[in-house]
DNA sequence: CGTAGCTTTGAAGATTTTCAACCTTAGTGG
DNA sequence: CCACTAAGGTTGAAAATCTTCAAAGCTACG
C-alpha cells in the first residue's frame, strides 16, 4: 500500500491560504481530494522582482496567474505609446482572465515589487473543471466577479469626480488588504502617483493634490507611499457624498 | 419618407437564425446534438416593450438573457438616485454575466425598444456545460470576452476626451450592427442623449454638442436618433488622434 | 555628495459641466 | 385641424474641475 500523504484540514487550509488558490478554493470549498488535483497542476514560480513581466500583451495565453505576495499591475500601451494602467493585483487575486477569449494576452502584467505568483495552466484547469463541477462553478463565479469589478470601475470612472475616485481606490485597497489579513488602515502603495492617476483617469498632479487635501482634512496621513487611513468613516463619506441627500443606506456586498 | 429601410427583413432573419445562441454556438461550434441540448433549455419569451425589465438589481439571479432583436440597457442607481448606464446590448449579446458570482443581479436591465430575448436558466446551462466540455469552454470564452470589453471601456473612460469617447461609442455600435448583418453606416439610436452621456461619463449637453460638431465636420449626418456615418475613416481617426508625437499634419483644432 | 526619479505646489489654460433658455417632435384632446 | 403639452434635444454663457506647464523639493541610491 502506498503511503498516501495524509491531508489534514489544516494542511489544506494552509495550502489554500498560501498559494493564492484561495480565490478558487475558499469561496465555496472544493472537496479535499479535488483541492489536491488542483494543487497538482499549479506551477509555483520563483520570486519575481520589480519590473519583471508575468506576461506581455500580444503574447500567447497559456496560464492564469495568482498573486501570492507582492503586487502586480496590468497595463496596455495606448496608440500614442502612453501606458494605460488597467489594474493593480494584490495577494489572492488572479490575472489573465481577459485572455481566455482571444488566446492572446490583451495587456501586459508587470511586477511592482518583489512578488511571488502561482501559474495555473489554463488548459489543464479547464480539463479539471470538466470533471469537477464545483470547480467549474467556482471558475464561472471568478470570471463573473471580475466582470462585476470592472463594471464598478466603469461606473466609478463615468460618474465620479477626482475626489471620489481616489477615495474609492483607497477603500478598495483597504478592503482587499484586510481580506488577506493585512492592516486595513495602514499600507504601503507599491505604485507611483503616475500609475494611480493613469488607473483613475487623472493627472498625476491631481492625485498628488488630493493626497495633500485628504491629509489636510485629517482623513489620511500620507508619507510618500506610506498611507494611513485616519478616518475611515469620512473617507467613505467622500464617496457617498454626491448630492448629500438624507439617506445613508449603503449595502455592503 | 425614407426610401431605404435601415433594417431589412432578411437582416432580421439572419440575426434570428440560431436564436441568439449564436454567441454561444458559433464561435467554435458545438456538435449538432449538443446544440439541440442547448436549445432545449432555452426559454423563448414573448416580445418585450420599451420600458419592460429583463431583471432588476438586487433580485435573485436565475438566468442569463440573450437579445434576439431590439436593444436593452443595463444600469444601476447611484447613491444619489441618478441612473448610471452600464451598457447597451444589441442583438446577439448576452446580459447578466455579472450576477453569476453574487447570485443576485447587480444591475437592472430595461428594454429600450420592442425587443425579443432568450432566457437561459443558468443552473441548467452549468449542468449542461459539465457534460459538454466544448460548451464549458465557450462559456469561459464568453465571460472572458465580457471582461475584455469592460477593460476596453475602462481604458476609454480613463484616457480619452469626450470627442474620442463618442467616436468610440459610435464605432462600437457600427461594428456590432455590422456583425449582425445590419448596416454599419446607418442606424437608429435606441437610447437618448442622456443615456449615452451617462454611459460615456459625459453630460447630455456635451453629447449633443459633439453630434453637432461631428456633423459640421462632415463625419456624421445626425437627424435626431437617425445616425449616418459619412466618413468612417475620419471617425476612426478621431480615436487615434491622441497626443501624437511627430506625425499629424492635420488637426481639427 | 550628487544625480535621477518621484512628488509637491503654483498659476495659467483647456475641457467639460451646469444653468438657463429655446427649439422640435410626437402625442392628445378640444 | 389646431393648439397644447411633455419629453427630448440644441445652444449659449458662466462656472467648476481638471490638466498642463513650470519649477522646486524630497528621497533613495549609487
Amino acid at each position: 500500500m502506498t503511503a498516501t500523504p495524509v491531508v489534514s484540514l489544516s494542511n489544506i487550509k494552509v495550502a489554500c491560504q498560501n498559494c493564492s488558490l484561495a480565490s478558487l478554493c475558499l469561496p465555496m470549498g472544493l472537496a479535499p481530494a479535488d483541492v489536491d488535483k488542483l494543487e497538482a497542476i499549479v506551477k509555483r514560480s520563483r520570486p519575481l522582482r520589480r519590473g519583471d513581466h508575468l506576461f506581455e500583451s500580444e503574447h500567447k495565453f497559456r496560464s492564469l496567474f495568482a498573486v501570492k505576495t507582492g503586487s502586480v499591475k496590468t497595463y496596455t500601451l495606448g496608440p500614442d505609446g502612453n501606458e494605460q494602467v488597467l489594474g493593480f493585483h494584490l495577494p489572492g487575486e488572479l490575472l489573465g482572465l481577459d485572455a481566455i477569449q482571444s488566446d492572446v494576452h490583451r495587456c501586459s502584467a508587470r511586477v511592482l515589487e518583489t512578488s511571488s505568483v502561482c501559474e495555473l495552466p489554463f488548459e489543464r484547469l479547464e480539463e479539471l473543471a470538466s470533471h469537477i463541477p464545483t470547480l467549474q462553478h467556482q471558475l464561472f463565479r471568478l470570471l463573473s466577479k471580475e466582470i462585476g469589478q470592472d463594471t464598478d470601475m466603469v461606473a466609478l470612472l463615468s460618474r465620479s469626480p477626482a475626489e471620489e475616485r481616489l477615495a474609492s481606490f483607497l477603500l478598495s485597497l483597504s478592503e482587499r488588504y484586510q481580506r488577506r489579513g493585512f492592516s486595513a488602515k495602514e499600507f504601503i502603495l507599491s505604485m507611483s502617483r503616475q500609475e494611480i492617476g493613469s488607473y483613475l483617469g487623472l493627472a498625476l498632479e491631481t492625485v498628488s493634490r488630493l493626497f495633500t487635501r485628504f491629509q489636510e482634512d485629517g482623513i489620511l496621513r500620507v508619507d510618500r507611499k506610506h498611507i494611513t487611513i485616519l478616518d475611515l468613516e469620512r473617507l467613505r463619506k467622500v464617496i457617498a457624498h454626491q448630492t448629500n441627500c438624507d439617506q445613508q443606506a449603503q449595502g455592503p456586498n
